[in-house]
DNA sequence: CTTAAATTTGCATAGCTATGCAAGCAATTT
DNA sequence: AAATTGCTTGCATAGCTATGCAAATTTAAG
């Protein structure tokens, strides 16, 4: 172990300026009773040893980190969070708070990531693409640490979670298949325990069902080359679908590229294909993918809206939010008449762009 | 500001186990002087209380955070980043230190960003895809924080720096390009501004200038659009080329589909394409891009590796490491005689994949 | 100029853990 | 049985800042 050189401390700073430690102490403390003209010595001192307040030891202090925990997942197989993540962290940044991260596999416990988090005290924990176990969520709200589910619905009512309605989701691809004369469907789970790929899944077979269909289900595994082996799977079936709604872009990606370089198919003539998220892929000209649109900024907004109010005001009942999600109509579906790529379609009005 | 509840102390998990608070300071950290027994009766008390130590006040004490401070940009418009972010934090992870993570733009002055790191007292800080003034250079190295750069080379020599060999990579793109007989060539340009642009763009044009040729510079600032629009002004030249560098991945991914759904133009027999990267979806059968492949795991571990080691060990010099990269031959880029799609070309061995 | 009010300041302490040191203890040796 | 040796343990303190409270100072009011 090696030494570290010695950072300046507000005492320090003191002894030079002429005043005491509180009074350092009060200079950067925004609001703090101080005379501007001890402010400025102060100031001058600090910057002269080149000081800066030790965040830690105010932690200490304080009892509030000013971190919050992130926790994601799928950062790399999926677009879709890495947008998450920046948005995110920008506004908490912005909005005075730090981001402590922690990146795990979907399927990874976080039974042993969290307690990680909790030693550093944050303040609040925000998980993306993961499941809370229920006695983590009894162990934080023991602590007090508010925590905010995204993009996951929760598991009981001792966190907030910010969805986008998975449900309404599913039935609108549902909708729009059914319009433009889809007879035999498909739909491309992510997977079996994740509230996004079910909810979906259950929207879109309860619209189809109202019509008469029932959907074929192959996992996809949340990925371009799980969906890439679905979409080949599905077209060996006897009777191969017209129709394929994915459980989200990536997915979708992963099957218009299998139905296009390895089936021989054409899209959206011979099958259709509708994703879920709008990924920034989804409009290149390439894919030119029919999707639902997550608002992620509203979203977001509304997650660290919540998350910053339930750190600052005990007591506060956690929230559980479900913002409607907009048709994107492109060219990778059929259309139905009245209908044409561009439209986007929410479930209140219909705004061309 | 609401009252947090209190989390259990060791002094108070002392006094239940009946012992001092040396002894469950003791009791958690590793290596220390603790009997076998009194260890048992801290643990026991302290699951009894829910405690947990607070890294807080460990870290006030030890003078270590254990936090290493990350800072990247383009986690959004370019792929490769959010492959690095997870790499580089899932070691850092395993390796015991915690992440404090900072969402940047490319173009944001980091001046601000990195005091608001050293006030945690980061035990290290890791910029990628961001560069450092040397002024903020000076003031980690006066505090005796190791810096590191992961994909830009060093500005002065307070911190090391871990890059592919951005230099040789532009010459392997020149000389496939030439093997295989192409006359006008051109390189998309991410920036002005940033190494990695430039030294591809430089060892592009050294090995070219060698036989003759000199290229076409267009600006593609990093993003898929805007490399999107600088292939059709290429496209519009009097003697358009017919093989276009790009420097990286997402921008060759841009200019492939303004080729082929805005030109008309065909790939490879129109116009061949390369990019730098190699990110997942330079694979994807819709693009099939030869590229420069970047050994991102062989660079994170060098990187990681190396600011473990100065943060543990003082007064160490700072290192500057060029990894080499390959040439990943796909169907993007005219083949000259000898090779074929799915070979993989170093500067030292060819082998097949 | 006196008195009351408002602002500014310093003192003392809390917040929680790690660790050097000396004392206590048990095991080992002779 | 006495003397050594090696573990364990507790005491006391450092690490740095924020803040309640009382004292001191400035400002305003009369």
């Amino acid at each position: 172990m090696a030494e570290r050189k010695v950072n300046a401390t507000s005492t320090q700073v003191a002894k030079l300026a002429g005043v005491s430690q509180s009074a350092v102490s009060r200079a950067f403390t925004p609001g703090a009773s101080i005379a501007e003209s001890t402010r400025r010595k102060v100031l001058q001192a600090a910057r002269k040893l080149g000081y800066q307040p030790n965040a830690i030891a105010r932690s200490l202090s304080t009892k509030r980190s000013k971190i919050i925990g992130i926790v994601i997942a799928n950062v790399t197989t999926n677009p879709f969070y890495p947008e998450v993540l920046d948005a995110l962290s920008r506004q908490f940044q912005q909005r005075g708070q730090r981001v402590m991260l922690f990146v795990v596999t979907r399927d990874q416990n976080l039974d042993d990531i969290l307690p990680q988090l909790l030693e550093y005290r944050v303040d609040g924990i925000l998980l993306t693409a993961a499941t809370l176990s229920s006695a983590m969520a009894h162990e934080c709200a023991r602590l007090g640490v508010p925590v905010t589910l995204f993009n996951r619905s929760v598991p009981d009512a001792h966190a907030s979670s910010f969805c986008c309605d998975n449900i309404e989701g599913g039935r609108m691809a549902a909708r729009l298949l059914i319009k433009s004369g889809h007879h035999q469907v498909a739909f491309v789970a992510g997977s079996h325990d994740t509230s996004t790929s079910l909810e979906r899944e259950r929207g879109f077979r309860e619209e189809l069902k109202k019509h008469g269909l029932e959907p074929y289900i192959e996992m996809g595994n949340f990925s371009y080359h799980g969906a890439f082996d679905a979409a080949r799977r599905l077209m060996k079936l006897p009777k191969s679908p017209d129709a394929v709604f994915c459980a989200n872009d990536i997915m979708a990606i992963g099957v218009l590229d299998a139905l296009c370089h390895a089936e021989q198919k054409r899209v959206p003539e011979d099958v259709s294909v509708i994703g879920f998220d709008d990924i920034p892929m989804a409009a290149w000209p390439s894919y030119n993918l029919t999707t639902i649109r997550q608002p992620i900024e509203r979203m977001i907004d509304s997650a660290v809206n919540d998350l910053l109010d339930r750190i600052n005001h005990d007591n506060m009942t956690p929230k559980q939010e479900l913002v409607a999600g907009d048709l994107v109509v492109r060219s990778s579906a059929r259309l139905p008449s009245g209908l044409s790529s561009g439209w986007v379609i929410s479930t209140s009005e219909t705004r061309n762009v």
